[in-house]
DNA sequence: AGCATTCATGAAAACCTTTACATCATCGAT
DNA sequence: ATCGATGATGTAAAGGTTTTCATGAATGCT
């Protein structure tokens, strides 16, 4: 060493004020000549906490995913905090896989992109022995975990009305799994939409998909099998709207002409299709930023001021919408 | 405890073997009925490994990233590592930010996405003190480091051929940064197939660009502006030829008939364009896998048997390319 | 029976910090 | 001159494993 005690080493990179300047000095021109690094372990082992925070997604390369994951990486690693991830495919073993991260102490908190708790955060759990948590981009209805995101609700409401504003009279929505509280949110904000402008909701211009292109696309033909045709259709999300797009142009129909489409999201793929997507755009990365400093908030023992944060979908006018007919 | 000491408990934990029959279980029986979980950090901090890999990526939503990511993560998993995710933007601090978590021992090896040694390794730096790495997705020239990928050459060269075979005569190379070592090998294999087929290389019809949707669009314009047309567009990669599909829509051309377009990667909307994109597909999730066993037997302090593992890119022919005129 | 070998277990060191507590010196105030 | 307060540093415990070495029992061999 530099002629000083290892406590006062530890202080002195620490908290460098409780210490005088001259010892100060020593230490850190020692700790620079011999290329010390702290050991991240025992500070761990000592400290109780690793500052790492896990994160489970079902699945890394939805578009939405990646980011978000820039936000949170951002305030992570401002923080000091590192990012753990963990794919889980909705796989039930591995979501109890991952959750020896949190048990072993290797992380100290948790995202949750995955819309539920991790299965074996059983209901029976200890409830103050669940780590802190907190859910980005689809909620967890189940418990009490903050939700950071955008207001589904409000957006998809937004977008039916600019069909309507151009003039829409007969919108269809094509969703995804009913029992997903984002397609849920945004079916009423679609329904709300229409009611609030006296429009007559058609269930028969309402099916419900998977969310993926393929699904957009199947969407599309059943409604021409059934002959009940909208002028527009909302898509809970954009791969859903470029299945519909995909579909009316093999169909030769001319866009958007003869039918206007919207979609939910703006991927980066929305601006590349043709027609150009108009869409509703989530600050993904405001959100992942969001999402990480109130985690890391729970973390230091604060409680959440409300139990969701919410930002406000923007709409994006491109080349997919117009008047009917026009 | 359950009559027994710790050290007994810790082996017959992790080698049932040493331990009798009968102690084994009053152990198993104890520690299921207590909860108790090892804690991970005092395991590293004896055994002087975290069980962590470190990813260092310039961008997690490059489409390329995701699907080499589960691979990895598939195979990291399997053996009991976790991953951490770092994500750097190419900026250098924080590159260097990252390394702390090697330096600290939070993490055992290292996986780049980069292309080049993190900033930081410097060429000073103690040669054996680096710590195992495997680079994927962009080969490390600089060191050597090992790299998992797809032949590129050989790649591009089959991609080359294949609108040679259709009858093209007048094929241009989208490229992207020449410094770019995977730009190098695709227009290396773009220029051995011309010529194996006794074509001249026509320097006009090589354009670099960034390898993003918009500099492709931008190439292809520039074609037009310099007069000096091809029959067909190889292009660097898949988000390129999106760009000079985007370009010639717009122009109101008839694709394929009037120009063929290739891309290289088959990222997942490539068969989502119109007209779908004819590529070739890169076998990310295989990449993945084998560049996590690759690093994790270097962990164990095997010697790679070379220095890179080339997988071969498969053609994936859909509607972009067809005959000239046809 | 006596000795060597094997096997199961326990004791204790080591891994590297952080931090409560103790110590000691210095200084100001009475 | 003494006492108390303040400030800088050192001592040692604690955090939870793994692993070497020692111990003791049981087994096998001559």
């Amino acid at each position: 060493m530099a002629g000083v005690s290892i406590a006062t080493v530890s202080r002195a990179i620490n908290e460098p004020t409780k210490v005088a300047e001259e010892t100060r000095r020593r230490v850190t021109e020692a700790v620079a000549s011999t290329g010390y690094t702290t050991n991240a372990m025992a500070r761990s082992l000592r400290m109780r906490r690793s500052n790492m925070i896990l994160i489970l997604a079902p699945d890394v390369g939805d578009p939405n995913f990646s980011n978000i994951l820039v936000g949170l990486e951002t305030e992570a690693s401002k923080r000091g905090y590192g990012l753990l991830i963990g794919n889980t495919q909705n796989d039930a073993s591995r979501e109890t896989d991952y959750l020896r991260f949190i048990s072993s102490n290797q992380a100290d908190g948790l995202i949750l992109f995955t819309g539920h708790l991790p299965f074996g955060f059983g209901v029976g759990q200890d409830e103050n022995r669940l780590p802190p948590m907190v859910a980005v981009n689809e909620p967890v209805t189940a418990q009490d975990v903050p939700f950071v995101g955008v207001d589904n609700f409000e957006g998809a409401r937004v977008a039916a009305e600019h069909l309507v504003s151009q003039g829409h009279r007969r919108i269809a929505f094509i969703g995804r799994s009913p029992g997903r509280e984002v397609n849920r949110l945004r079916e009423a904000g679609y329904r709300a939409a229409l009611t609030g402008a006296g429009l007559a909701v058609d269930p028969r211009l309402i099916i419900d998909g998977d969310g993926t292109t393929e699904s957009g696309r199947a969407a599309a033909e059943l409604m021409f099998v059934r002959d009940a045709l909208p002028t527009a259709f909302l898509c809970v999300n954009d791969a859903t709207a470029l299945g519909v797009i995909i579909s009316l142009n093999a169909r030769r129909y001319e866009l958007p002409r003869q039918f206007s489409v919207m979609g939910f999201d703006d991927i980066s793929f929305a601006s590349f299709v043709t027609p150009s997507l108009t869409t509703m755009k989530q600050p993904r990365h405001k959100i992942g930023e969001a999402a990480m400093e109130l985690l890391l908030s729970l973390l230091a023992g604060e409680k959440p001021k409300s139990r969701e944060v919410l930002f406000r979908a923007e709409l994006i006018v491109r080349n997919s919408v117009s008047p009917p007919g026009a």
